[in-house]
DNA sequence: TTGCTCCTCACGTCACGTGAGGTGGC
DNA sequence: TTGCTCCTCACGTCACGTGAGGTGGC
């Protein structure tokens, strides 16, 4: 090719690196033109197009639409270039944040279905668990309707004004032992596993088991808890969280779901006082 | 609402933040459908279903299709889910590439732009500029034929099998002034200001002229550099860049092009000798 | 009658990709 | 005749959004 000859579809596409389709649909919506057209009514190009094109493939890899480019081949400056520029560099800041929250979400899937995997379903273990940043939903009222799916639904069609995201695990949490053992179906709040959160689920020894079932069934687990702390001679010393490793994104049936119990513990000093008279009374 | 009571589509739609149209197309196409229809044939969706919509929401902003949701939705496993997972942060991976890129371009984009639009065109200034990285095409054949066209097409149409990004403005590199005095038309590579390359034009004091004019049109400016290099008493150390900040991106009228030439000086000690007489003898 | 919620059906969107069926020159 | 390049025209894509025209109960 010189600068004069002109260029053929195939060899055009080829230079610009475009299907030859596009250059047809460039042409039919009045975007890009061919310099000729042949007896045969072939598109011909001139090498100078390259330039021409060049300027839509970049503006077009911007995000820019055609009708904007299109305009903008019919006049353009420096200035409104420049503040299209802006106009898109505000594009990518939210493509970016949607990403990185994808991102976050994935890897937090990742990490529960990972821990529900590998999870010794039959057993209490001790395990030292680190910190957990999360967002707690606001204290649950569940009035005299004792069911706990009226407060999670109404937890979850509340949760996008609270600015709560439900893509991440959600859970519950209870304010301490005795609220889940006397009613395990009603935590304190609710909370998404969402590591952007300001409240966090504290580091340190904790006992951990697993239990399946729908959301808010804990089964024998409140007793099991209570049953391996005084065996081992552990007292309960916070708020207990129970964590869906295993939800509706991974499991079909709502009974298989697999929830993670776990709360922080610490060695009995005083075994033979009260305290553990007391927890033994609840077995 | 409780846990047993229909909901409207209006509810639902509001509790789920989904549009209605959303909901009556992920009805029509199967894959998302309420529990009843009323006897005026208005669709009655359960409170339960929003967790089931909220898997949905999840895998979509994740950016699943909705026929694989489907599939999904039909039979799943953890492992399932993983590996989906991980393609999908393939994706993302690519995604945040293309964004970095585009970043990288837009901010190219913009200084040259202001480069451009601050610069003094009537004068050649002494700068002193900071290292700028970029891409250097192969060095250029121009055989018999003279055109600059010619060997510029040339290097666009290769520039996508060499990975060179054309989408950043380019301009073109004389290894040294004697070629630019010579044929200034004939730059020995074209190059690409891609801030990801390896090549580097250097930092220091550089004498700095402007010239508007279609690619390759250099009008007087070998003249003006030399002069100006005579009467301020420097020498050129290294080779000349011609970077077109104002292009094809920016202005509409191809001779309205403006072009940016530097070229790196040191203070001439030896004032007396051949150097300045073979320099003036040029002028 | 007015206002509200819902319905179905058809068409538009955006930037192409994919045939089907045909041409023209070697 | 075969192979190649090109043509036009029509339809598909993906996840909806937007009317138009109608219903049913207060």
């Amino acid at each position: 090719m010189n600068g004069t000859e002109l260029l053929s579809m195939k060899q055009f596409a080829e230079y610009t690196g475009l299907k030859q389709s596009t250059l047809r649909y460039y042409d039919e919506i009045g975007l890009f033109s061919p310099v000729r057209r042949g007896e045969n009514n072939y598109r011909y190009y001139s090498p100078q197009q390259i330039i021409t094109l060049n300027l839509i493939q970049t503006l077009t890899r911007l995000g820019i639409s055609l009708e904007k480019i299109g305009e903008l081949e019919r006049s353009r400056t420096p200035e409104m270039i420049m503040e299209l520029l802006v106009e898109q560099e505000d594009e990518l800041d939210r493509q970016l944040r949607h990403i990185r929250e994808n991102y976050s979400i994935i890897h937090t899937l990742n990490r529960m279905i990972q821990i529900g995997s590998t999870a010794q379903e039959e057993r209490i273990v001790e395990r030292v668990l680190r910190a957990y940043p999360l967002i707690l939903g606001p204290i649950n009222d569940f009035e005299d309707n004792q069911f706990f799916y009226e407060t999670f639904f109404r937890f979850c069609a509340e949760a996008k004004n609270r600015r709560i995201n439900l893509c991440y695990p959600v859970g519950g949490y209870f304010e301490d032992i005795d609220v889940f053992i006397n009613t395990p179906s009603q935590p304190t709040r609710f909370f998404s596993l969402d590591p952007t959160g300001a409240d966090t689920k504290k580091a340190g020894r904790h006992l951990v088991g697993y239990i399946r079932g729908y959301y808010g069934d804990m089964g024998d687990m409140p007793e099991r808890l209570i049953t391996y702390a005084y065996e081992h001679n552990f007292r309960f010393t916070g708020p207990l969280y129970v964590t869906y490793v295993h939800d509706e994104i991974t499991i079909k049936d709502p009974n298989r779901f697999l929830a993670q119990v776990s709360v922080p513990v610490a060695p009995n000093k005083k075994r033979a006082i009260n305290r553990t008279a007391n927890v033994r009374g609840d077995i």
